[in-house]
DNA sequence: TGTCCTTTGAAGCAC
DNA sequence: GTGCTTCAAAGGACA
């Protein structure tokens, strides 16, 4: 049973999550553990190649060119740790000091010093740091959004800033490399616009769009979306569009967190205010350095300005029994009910270790794989959780655990309960009809080889090379 | 447009 | 206590 933090500590969520570590024994055996699943991947994805389509005689040679190099994450974290002891110097308030908390390293942050493949590109697992002048002005440092921010980002000088903010802001825009490892707040940023604390909080992205991109960028930004586009050299795979002199550009994971005078980089618009906060959490709002047109109704504004992403407002929809003429007979004291019922949050569960993995890998199998398909993605995935190390692991259970710590005290009365079919209205209904005899596993076993075996002769290269 | 698929883990619920 | 179910993310597939 591994231990984070010594035992002491967090009492919320407890050492449940590490429950759930088999009991693999010594290292000598994980490592073993370890290279077997990693056969096991190889068996399973090739096996699945083999029996979709043995006709897809792939060649060895091409399979070969496709596969990336061997990574040497190794050199790459003893070269980020040099360029960030190297910052560290250079850090004239130190902000450059070690994660106060003991499991809660900065777990994500490999590769920082060498974001890019040796073919180049930016490695799918590169964070690139971003200067992020934090100007928060928050009441108090016990509320829990302080001490989450505290949490999260053990580097984040949330109480400080101001006039050496804005400079590092303009900073942040220099070409200059300077800026990666700033004087200010050392941000690490994931390639694909998701930080690697991104799951932490970052339930829905998309409401953090620009409303009121600044001139500068307004020729630039998509037409669907509304979202500045990063300027995107046309060459450049969309997957890796960061060069170190774009990531200013990078809607920051804090977008939802961190006001930024209207920049770019993290831009946030009413559409990111759409839900109120419970009075779980309760700053000044007057601290609030929005501008006046990106202040919110103060209906759907906590008064921190800041909206969470686990809330997720359900679309009003234009029902028909409220079109019709058959709203006529429901009365007003209903309709409100069932208004207010509609306009309830939806908060949403908080992320558990598997699920912030995901979240993060993602991006990256996506890109290894050039596989878009969820289902066969998150097989992967999973695959790749069950040969994670222990100590990689606990990282994950670590961060969830946080998460979930958060979770109840942003919403206290918040019960998973709330979002059961039923509480929210959910659209979505799993179709259980199993046959007699028929387990859910089964069925979903079956249907999933079908589906993998598909994807696998569709893209039997991406398959094999995953 | 809505649901399903896949994965693991957390939580709720019935027995 | 055990086992089942739902939901969290994600995006393609399908009815």
């Amino acid at each position: 049973m591994p231990q984070l933090n010594g035992g002491g500590g967090d009492d919320l969520g407890a050492n449940d999550e590490l429950i759930s570590f088999k009991d693999e024994g010594e290292q000598e055996e994980k490592i073993s553990e370890n290279s077997s699943a990693e056969r096991d991947l190889a068996d399973v994805k090739s096996s699945l190649v083999n029996e979709s389509e043995t006709n897809q005689n792939s060649s060895s040679d091409s399979e070969a060119e496709r596969r990336p190099p061997p990574r040497t994450e190794t050199s790459f974290r003893e070269k980020a740790r040099e360029s960030l002891e190297e910052a560290a110097k250079r850090q004239d308030g130190g902000l450059f000091k070690g994660p106060p908390y003991p499991g809660y390293p900065f777990i994500m942050i490999p590769d920082l010093s060498g974001p890019y493949l040796p073919n180049g590109s930016l490695s799918p697992t590169a964070r690139t740091c971003v200067n992020v002048p934090l100007d928060l002005h928050l009441t108090s440092c016990c509320s829990p959004l302080m001490q989450y921010l505290q949490m999260k980002w053990p580097l984040l000088d949330v109480q400080t800033g101001n006039l050496q903010s804005r400079q590092a802001l303009k900073d942040a825009r220099s070409p200059s490399p300077a800026h990666i490892v700033s004087n200010k707040v050392p941000v690490v940023q994931h390639p694909h616009h998701v930080h690697p604390l991104t799951p932490l909080i970052t339930y829905s992205n998309e409401h953090f769009t620009p409303g009121n991109p600044p001139p500068h960028l307004q020729a630039d930004i998509d037409p669907k979306t509304g979202i500045p586009r990063p300027p995107h050299p046309p060459d450049i795979s969309p997957y890796y569009p960061l060069s170190p002199g774009t990531v200013g550009q990078i809607p920051h994971p804090l977008g939802w967190l961190v006001p930024q005078q209207g920049q770019p980089v993290y831009p946030i618009t009413t559409g990111g205010f759409r839900h109120p906060y419970p009075t779980a959490l309760t700053v000044n709002a007057s601290m609030s350095r929005f501008p006046p047109h990106m202040v919110p109704p103060h209906h759907s504004l906590h008064t921190t300005g800041i909206p969470h992403p686990a809330i997720v407002t359900p679309t009003v929809k234009q029902e028909s029994s409220q079109s019709d003429m058959g709203s006529l007979h429901s009365s007003k004291h209903q309709d409100s009910k069932k208004e207010e019922e509609k306009k309830k949050p939806h908060i949403k569960k908080p992320l558990n270790a598997f699920m912030l993995y995901m979240k993060e890998m993602r991006a990256k199998v996506v890109a290894e794989c050039t596989l878009k398909e969820s289902a066969a993605i998150n097989q992967i995935l999973g695959r790749r959780w069950h040969a994670l190390s222990r100590e990689e692991q606990a990282k994950y259970y670590e961060l969830a655990r946080k998460e979930r710590q958060l979770h109840m005290q942003l919403y206290p009365g918040w019960s998973a309960r709330d979002n059961y079919v039923g509480g929210y209205g959910k659209k979505k209904k799993r179709k259980r009809d199993k046959q007699p005899g028929e387990t859910n596993g089964e069925k979903k076993s079956a249907f999933a080889t079908y589906k993998v075996k598909a994807a696998a002769s569709a893209h039997p290269l991406q398959m094999e090379a995953c």
